[in-house]
DNA sequence: ATAAGTGCAAAGTCTTTGCATCATT
DNA sequence: AATGATGCAAAGACTTTGCACTTAT
């Protein structure tokens, strides 16, 4: 039905694994592919079922495991949006950008905007965070939600979906 | 031992909630009160447990649904930050600002800094976003942590401290 | 009187962890 | 051979929901 981790070549992204220091699974090679592919922020969970076909007996616990080191030494960016219930995680590549996400069907796109770092201005006696990095999204409603005025409940994973196995 | 949602008189909160069209209860008052009064984003969690002693049978249910209720009218904002596994919470006042989040020991401070919301450049067939609102949040390491390397795991609320009753 | 809010209990969902086994270096 | 990764199972934590009862309008 679909094959979208073979999107980018396997050895490449071992390549990229072995720089990092990391050593090389087939999991984790495969679940950094999907990443790479993914052309939005996905879940753990959408990882996990891309990687069911390939892999039935990868657990998502695997998933989690990679996708937190990944977030840790930079490899991949968590995003954390106000309608998700669960964490999206990003490849972290050369061009960077943020989301726009809609408000009342969870729809996200990325945005090329990025405000930068700021001039910060800390409460007195916080003088000293040294900044790595940002979070910045754009909530709003997509132009199909414009017509509607609701709000809607929080975006789930939606796990029972049983499409492949 | 402590008092803290009578930091805010009641009265005008109950006239700030007649004003927003939505029924008065003590339990409502309370909840939106504690919000207000707090300096930094809280847990649904921080204001159960700050109203415990007020409301001996209040429910976390409860402060959830209000919650809710402020953030989808825009009276609150929900944040979400990388390494708080809860939603955070802050009334929102005519003070715009954001947070710095420390990657490390999860500190988090206010921030004046504000980029706005910038020329935005949508993919093409994604042009129709109608922006209400934004979130940003500077991570990095704040000046205690700076000493230390190593990252920290996920900071939990820790429900199962039971220092009242 | 009617409509909405609350508390209780339970379930649902996302995420993490202990441990034995397996794979990579 | 030794260290790290995986899978399984289970637990932990945050949040939501159904329902009966209470409360505000």
């Amino acid at each position: 039905m679909n094959a979208p981790e073979s999107a980018t070549a396997l050895p490449a992204i071992d390549k990229e694994l072995k720089s990092l220091g990391l050593r090389l699974t087939p999991q984790r090679s495969h679940i950094l592919a999907v990443l790479k592919a993914a052309e939005r922020p996905i879940s753990a969970y959408d990882i996990y079922s891309q990687l069911k076909s390939t892999f039935p007996h990868i657990s998502i616990d695997t998933v989690y495991r990679n996708l937190t080191m990944f977030t840790t030494i930079g490899v991949a960016l968590q995003i954390n949006l106000q309608n998700s219930a669960s964490a999206l995680f990003e490849y972290q590549g050369e061009r960077h950008h943020h989301h726009a996400v809609c408000i009342r069907c969870g729809k996200n796109v990325c945005v090329e905007a990025c405000p930068g770092v700021p001039e910060v201005k800390y409460p007195q006696g916080e003088q000293g965070f040294h900044i790595t990095g940002h979070a910045f999204e754009l909530y709003g409603f997509c132009a199909e939600c414009q017509q509607h005025g609701t709000y809607p409940a929080r975006q789930r994973a939606d796990r029972i979906r049983k499409d492949d196995d």
